[in-house]
DNA sequence: ACCCGTTACGTAAACGTTTACGTTCCTTAT
DNA sequence: ATAAGGAACGTAAACGTTTACGTAACGGGT
């Protein structure tokens, strides 16, 4: 059904190089041949076959996109400035989910390697030793965005949620608290957990604020988990006026609980959240959070990757600024 | 570099036939060629190539998703419902966004086109004519989630938004709300716009009670389109007792409008929320709303279109059923 | 001894492009 | 007049698979 260079060959009478050149714009015919070329093509209606072209030009310009679960609105952002530049590029984005707990990675890595992508991007997943394998046996360009890895040579993009989490925890203190929670992290997180965790406590000692290690309350991000950890403090009877919150969605959490039991936000506890996704302008208060600049990064490593496949340079890895937005959700204490 | 089959051919001494049908399990050769051949490929870490096979079997094994815009959560679920089920059968999304306002539908078409997706599904994004021409003349399977066309033939899935916004609208009214107001849709949109506000006058008319088109405002279902009609409506100042939206986001924006004016929700008005996103049960308070089953509807989609591609036979429309998830945003009054 | 069927392969064409190389013809400089 | 060079093509190989078809070997039934 649908037509081929040879089709527009034969109905225009030239041979399909002439063809390919012409739809490529590679110049060597004149007008009248370029004409006629373009006039039978579009009677036709061809559609070229990338398949094809992919197949001999060895590059599918195509790139692979790699995500832990696609399911929040964070990983919609990043995709969103990954797709954006692509498609400036003439590059399409292949997308693939990783399983919870990154399951299927390694198929994953697998099918970017069979669809022959000309380079990766790594989203949040973490790598093990096996998959970081899989990863360099693709011979692609990739890099990682908000991951790292033990390979100190794997090119990412994220912000030093170490000093981040010190700007918020030091904001805190700034607004003279000295009982801070911690809240959702887990600690056996190495990107997301750990850090926050030893930013929040690196700032506490900075400051001469001595560190209970009972208001650290593991979690997993989530809001259930922010919930769980409002509990927690409850039923320690934990002093504290103020909780940092390792992603918004824990510090809803806070809040939610916070709401069931009648104590105020921020008159009686203040919270501190971390992402500024969308719902930390839309909650009640509007929660004051940590900043990662997600489109921004989406759209900083799909150029560098877009740089690397095109020039065959190397990609450098990159800090980027985190911001602390603030809103309504701390209080100054006197 | 990457080696492929002739290759194997080469070093296990057969023909390149045998190769492909060990590497396919399609049977036609002896134990001992079989455990030659694979040992073979993996010693030269082979790695098929999709786009040649795409080539010759006129199947990309590829399915293309078009949206509006990748940022929202509304979306993630979605994606990862379709995801789901078409790495299930093998199959890989590749994923494009229209742009705003569909600017870049027509060439998001064309290029799945040329990457020849066995089927196509559109999520969300409303098809002009031109539009749907272009779609059609693809020549593959398709689906649409959560839109439909003028054309009848076009198979779509969705909840029906009229009576989904019925049956909240009877809700408030059972709850012996009378004078209700409606904010964030846009009366112009025919699938998420205008439906909704029909469902809305058309429970007030069957319970009696005189539509004031005054208190519909108009929007776009974003927060801030939630935030100014509640504004509106103070400035109207409307006694209206509830407010029926055509969106979480936008209820939010209404409930944080409420927030800054001191206005208790639900105790001095009571709001309803559309879509039941994950902020809808994070916010304070708690959002009763509307869920569309977002993950099942893209693998619903997603199942169908596999059927269709597979087995060669038509989609058929289904219209899933909606559902009123209660929260804590309704106050009932005496 | 002959035929038939099956198993286990090999041969080679085909998929739709791109592209290195050749060819023809025309122009221009010497 | 001739060489040189460029413009405008055409030829054919190549990309990495799949697959229709052919074939050789073998076993068993008559």
């Amino acid at each position: 059904m649908a037509s081929t260079i040879k089709d527009i060959a034969r109905v225009a009478g030239v041979s399909t190089a002439t063809v390919s050149r012409v739809l490529n714009h590679l110049g060597g015919y004149n007008e009248d041949t370029e004409k006629k070329v373009m006039a039978v093509a579009k009677a036709l209606g061809y559609r070229k076959n990338e398949n094809a072209r992919s197949l001999v030009q060895k590059s599918s310009k195509t790139i692979g996109v790699i995500m832990p679960e696609v399911t929040t609105a964070f990983y919609g952002d990043i995709i969103k400035g990954i797709e954006d530049v692509a498609y400036e590029y003439g590059y399409s984005v292949i997308l693939t989910h990783a399983g919870s707990q990154g399951s299927r990675i390694q198929e994953s890595m697998n099918l970017m390697g069979e669809r022959r992508v000309d380079g990766l991007i790594i989203v949040s997943v973490e790598l093990h030793e096996p998959a970081m394998e899989s990863l360099l046996s693709l011979d692609v360009p990739y890099i990682l965005i908000s991951t790292k890895t033990k390979r100190e040579d794997a090119p990412y993009i994220k912000v030093d949620d170490e000093r981040a989490a010190y700007t918020a925890v030091k904001y805190l203190i700034d607004h003279h608290h000295r009982t801070i929670g911690m809240a959702g992290a887990n600690p056996e997180d190495p990107i997301a957990g750990a850090p926050r965790i030893n930013g929040y406590i690196q700032a506490l000692l900075d400051h001469g604020i001595k560190v209970d290690l009972n208001l650290i309350k593991a979690g997993d991000f989530s809001f259930e988990s922010g919930k769980q950890a409002m509990q927690a403090f409850l039923e320690d009877q934990a002093k504290i006026t103020a909780v940092f919150c390792a992603s918004d969605e824990a510090a809803l959490g806070i809040i939610s609980a916070c709401f069931e039991r009648q104590i105020s936000v921020p008159e009686d506890l203040t919270v501190v959240g971390y992402d500024n996704s969308k719902v930390s302008s839309m909650s009640i208060p509007p929660l004051t959070t940590v900043a990662q600049p997600l489109y921004e990064m989406g759209k900083a490593g799909c150029s560098k990757l877009m740089d690397a496949i095109i020039h065959h340079t190397s990609i450098e890895s990159q800090v980027i600024a985190h911001e602390l937005v603030v809103r309504q959700s701390v209080k100054k204490l006197s």
